[in-house]
DNA sequence: TGGGGTACTAACAAAAGTGTAAGTAATGGC
DNA sequence: GCCATTACTTACACTTTTGTTAGTACCCCA
């Protein structure tokens, strides 16, 4: 998220992976949470505090930059409730369910080819 | 590729998130320039070279890391024949062939939904 | 003898991604 | 007044990923 030389190989490199539908459908969902993330969203709105329950091990600053990034790239909606204590929840907008389909058969790839490497 | 700490968060982390099926298929295309790779290879077998000739970009290194990446996971046959100079000629696999439908609709997906964020 | 071609490898450096630890605001209930 | 609750934020540290630069082996051909 934070400002990135302009001139290095590295951003020359991202432009030109960016410039490919396929690689950039998949660095929207790239990043260690955002597709596990997404999947718990298929099921309905989560608030924050039932999201962070869903993930043992992650960290509040890692969901919060995770939510960030998602709903950057309008894949989640955020709703604030104005209470206090705070509420928001979460849900998935419609170009990020149809990511489902696709989901569901990456991972039937996952499912039938995880045992055939050791 | 390197030895990794084993009693890290990060670590701890990537344990739990492999253990998703989902998120097991998609390790295996992470990383920059994997998915490229095989999108190249599935129109047939290439050597070396004309693999890093398709990517203006990519350093010698990062293509063979990803090559071998790939053969670990058992994506990529690698054939070496007893020349010089020496030839080497990378194909996908079976497993690897079979995210070729997938791809498809990423890439579909990706098409139609770049226009509506920026 | 020396240069060209191919597919690498090694040591190092920069950048991005992820985790740690602590702190914030607001308000209702005790 | 003080504490609990929720959804964050900030500053820093560590790990992984990616890139830079230089060099290797091998044999053929001039």
């Amino acid at each position: 998220m934070a400002a990135r030389k302009q001139n290095s190989t590295y951003t020359s490199n991202e432009k030109y992976i960016v410039e490919c539908d396929l690689t950039y459908a998949v660095n929207k969902i790239g990043g260690r949470w955002k597709i596990l993330i997404i999947s718990k969203l298929e099921k309905g709105k989560m608030r924050f505090g039932e999201l962070k329950k869903e993930f043992p091990y992650i960290t509040e600053r890692m969901l919060t930059l995770q939510l960030r990034a998602l709903e950057q790239d309008g894949l989640v909606k955020r709703t604030v409730y104005a209470e206090v204590p705070p509420r928001v929840e979460y849900e998935l907008t419609e170009m990020a369910a149809a990511f489902g389909p696709i989901f569901q058969q990456l991972s039937e790839w996952g499912g039938k080819h995880r045992k055939s490497v050791n």
